[in-house]
DNA sequence: AAGCTTCGTGTACTTTCTACACTAAGTGAG
DNA sequence: CTCACTTAGTGTAGAAAGTACACGAAGCTT
């Protein structure tokens, strides 16, 4: 079976820019390439739109077939089109990009070890060998990630539903590059008025527990 | 010349939503449909990206070809992708956003009469009949350049070279749909340091004639 | 019980945002 | 030529938001 067209038509593709929050560091998930072009390098993980499947599904179901990872903050990032990005032939990608904790899909990652793997997004080394105008793509990620953390709740998608305030203001250091202050960030939060204090604490160590929060979704 | 695939591919093409300030509202450049589907509707201008030619240069020719308007504003905005989004078949569209200042255009437009034409966003009749799922593409173009006026300096790409600080405010309070303080406007813009006074100043009836600006491109 | 580590809290100062009203400069009419 | 009309241009006081900063509390370990 086969198609025609009476003018050529480019692929189109979604790409998926998949974050999390693991070591005290921002991690995204790359598959190494197993054929050519750019064979073993990292690449994002992503594939062919399906012809009678929206984007955003084609993103989730990448997002699930190579990455094992369901259920998570999803949304539109940009469109990649350059007529040279794929040295294949044409192929517009449409990317897209994901937020979720490292605990709900620790196992997955962990289990397909050797082709699909978290690395820093602060590994500028690795970053430069990426396949495709794939570099260009993680860049704008972070770059709308940096930007939406401060004046939108998309740092909650990063953490489990139970969290610990200090383990938000890991999640904004992070990203973020920088130290918070504890008492500003605190209050801050906590004026927004999105987050749920729980009756639960976590003690982790030797030391005070901390109380649980869990974020209140509008 | 036919061009065959082993797997269907959806035609990509893109959509231009063209803003300018005109009559004290803020316009967008319509085209009317000669043929089906949606025959007569208005529609924002578009057409197909060819195989060998950036999404940005497409979006630049169809705003040449079909609106007469070159060197202005553009960004990407969107990539609109539902499989039934275009009763023809599968398309996906990459949306751009561009804004450019009446007077430049102002004869083209007209000259072009019947079918292409500026319309008022805020009618939401004619919203509600455009052609395919265009209505959604404006608005979100619109809620897109209501944020950016308030935190970037889009707002001057409205206005020709030289402007005033009235006209500037004019801008703001037709896009935001609210009005605005005069003096606290102007001290915001001042501190920006983005405008230049220039020793010129604009009559414009019976009344003191205002200082004219121009923007400084960093 | 002493020491270690993270948790949790308040206040003073600075900067930014908001509300608000009158004089200045030109045109046109009488 | 002066008076009326219209838009241009300007400052200040109070409110709100953001920033800098230090120490006792609570649990665990030895």
């Amino acid at each position: 079976m086969s198609y025609t067209y009476k003018y050529p038509r480019p692929a189109v593709t979604v790409d998926l820019v998949i974050f999390t929050i693991a070591e005290n560091d921002l991690k995204v998930l790359l598959i190494r390439r197993a054929s050519e072009p750019f064979k073993d390098h990292w690449a994002l993980p992503g594939g062919f739109v399906d012809i009678d499947e929206s984007l955003e599904k084609a993103a989730a179901r990448e997002l699930q077939e190579e990455a094992g990872v369901t259920n998570v903050y999803l949304e539109q990032l940009y469109t990649f089109g350059d007529p040279k990005r794929d040295p294949r032939g044409r192929t517009i990608s449409v990317a897209y990009f994901a937020l979720t904790d490292a605990e709900s899909q620790k196992l997955h990652a962990a289990s397909d070890a050797t082709d699909a793997q978290w690395h820093s997004v602060f590994n500028s080394k690795l970053k430069s060998k990426l396949a495709f105008d794939h570099k260009k793509i993680l860049d704008y990620a972070v770059w709308r990630l940096r930007n939406k953390i401060e004046w939108t709740t998309v740092g909650y998608e990063l953490l489990p539903k139970k969290f610990t305030l200090s383990a938000l203001q890991r999640v904004y250091e992070i990203i973020l590059q920088k130290p918070v202050d504890k008492r500003n960030f605190r209050k801050k939060i906590l004026a927004q008025g999105r987050i749920q204090e729980l009756d639960e604490t976590r003690s982790d160590g030797a030391h005070r527990p901390a109380k649980l929060y869990s974020f209140r979704k509008k």
